[in-house]
DNA sequence: AAGCCGATTCCCATTCAACGGCAATCGGCG
DNA sequence: CGCCGATTGCCGTTGAATGGGAATCGGCTT
């Protein structure tokens, strides 16, 4: 599938014009997008007048473009985010309303962390995980709780992998993350203190569904030295509802 | 741009392939897909194998099809609904602890009402709204806020075209309807008895931004004999909440 | 005013990816 | 074992997509 003497297929294109919009990057120029996705000039223009067409894009009164409403409601409407996330919405608020500090709901998708849902108390404080942003499994909270309960492959071409530090007490020495994941999996919850930002702590469980198999984690970020306990506590009592939840709504 | 006999791009193609997926279509087969999207067989099956391998879809597995969170990512990573959405919540937080039934934010789409945040007090009542989902402009309190201060060529639009009732008692009379705004327009608030389903009201306000226009609905869903004047004044602050939130965030 | 530069639009010959009909194969079920 | 639907594979045809290039637009500077 590739129509063009590059040999890229239009989805493929498709998907590089959309990539090249983040939370930065809301409004582009065509022209913009079109170098950012390494299009030609005269592609780019036409392929996106394409989507704008197809309301996945939007142009703004100056002719700008950004990302179409139409597109969010495709992405949304029958997605497992959007049910996991309403599932777990009322638990994350009964832990924010304790913990008063952020929490968050992650998902395994290649090889990354994937932030689906966050809570923030107003006075909280540093955290740069963004919904619908990324960070590597073995740096966050919850990527290692996704990583200690993923498939073994996984496992391994992470733990072979280059790891990068995210700050500098992130876990990048192979044996001693393998010694996490275990402790991971024999305690069901990590507490990560600095693996993100110095200044925060990030505690995570696992969310089970029915049959048992770990398909999200759950977070909280807390301040270095505040007390992990109570955080736990609030985390598992929270998971196990979700998991819940997920069987009641599903029969 | 089209690359069929069919006169159809891979956009549009596309578009209709995710079209095929809502809430009670969340997993589907490749000849199901091909059929809802009225896609040749041998076609379907290709434009799906692109979309998997692209991300936008994903085979659980037993083959079958289900959106990807890598769509979810790319549509919502630099969406304006999840802007406004960041920034509305807290207030809608605000909103549904003191009403505790149903709380909505809704934009306007294409002609019609798109919700795009719901919170729901596990005792609330009837709701129909669905996070993504759809109801008409004149239907709906959301939808009549988004109505009164959209543009005037929309209203006459919709005053022109048949006003199709969602329950008995939804304002179906041009007129009718074209007071109904007015009043919006003068009192800032609407309170609509029934429209939607019989045993409830919707109360909505308009949300906001900086420079005064009207970029979303903020709405609650009360059962049909509640007082309303608890719910009017907290979506007022709510909405003026966040458009002090938006001005914030983006100076 | 004139000149510049980038963005955008328009044009068009080339070409190969996409198309879709058809047939073979797989796989579950009675 | 035979049926039926889903899926995969094959392949000749064709016109949509491509992208280079030129023209036009529009804002900004000199």
């Amino acid at each position: 599938m590739a129509n063009s003497p590059s040999g890229e297929s239009v989805t493929e294109r498709i998907v590089r014009v959309l990539e090249t919009f983040d939370t930065d990057r809301t409004v582009q120029t065509a022209a913009e997008i079109g170098r950012r996705a390494r299009l030609p000039s005269s592609t780019a223009h036409r392929v996106i007048a394409d989507l704008v067409e197809c309301g996945l894009l939007e142009r703004d009164e100056d002719q700008r473009v950004c990302l179409g409403m139409r597109l969010w409601e495709l992405a949304l409407r029958g997605s497992r985010a959007l049910h996991l996330r309403q599932a777990a919405l009322p638990f994350m608020e009964r832990v924010q309303a304790h913990i008063r500090e952020h929490t968050q709901l992650a998902v395994l998708e290649n090889d990354e962390t994937l932030f689906i849902e966050r809570l923030s108390h107003p006075n909280a404080g540093a955290n740069i995980t963004r919904i619908a942003g990324r960070l590597p499994l073995h740096a966050s909270s919850s990527g290692l709780v996704l990583l200690a309960h993923g498939p073994e492959e996984l496992g391994e071409r992470v733990l072979a992998g280059p790891l990068e530090a995210v700050s500098s007490e992130t876990v990048t020495d192979s044996a001693r993350l393998r010694r996490v994941l275990a402790g991971i999996r024999r305690d069901g919850v990590v507490v990560a203190p600095g693996s993100v930002e110095g200044v925060s702590t990030g505690v995570a469980v696992p969310v089970r569904e029915r049959r048992g198999q770990v398909i999200a984690a759950l977070s909280v970020v807390l301040p270095r030295e505040a007390p992990t306990r109570p955080a736990i506590e609030e985390l598992r009592a929270a998971a196990s509802g979700i998991t819940t939840a997920l069987a009641a709504q599903r029969p």
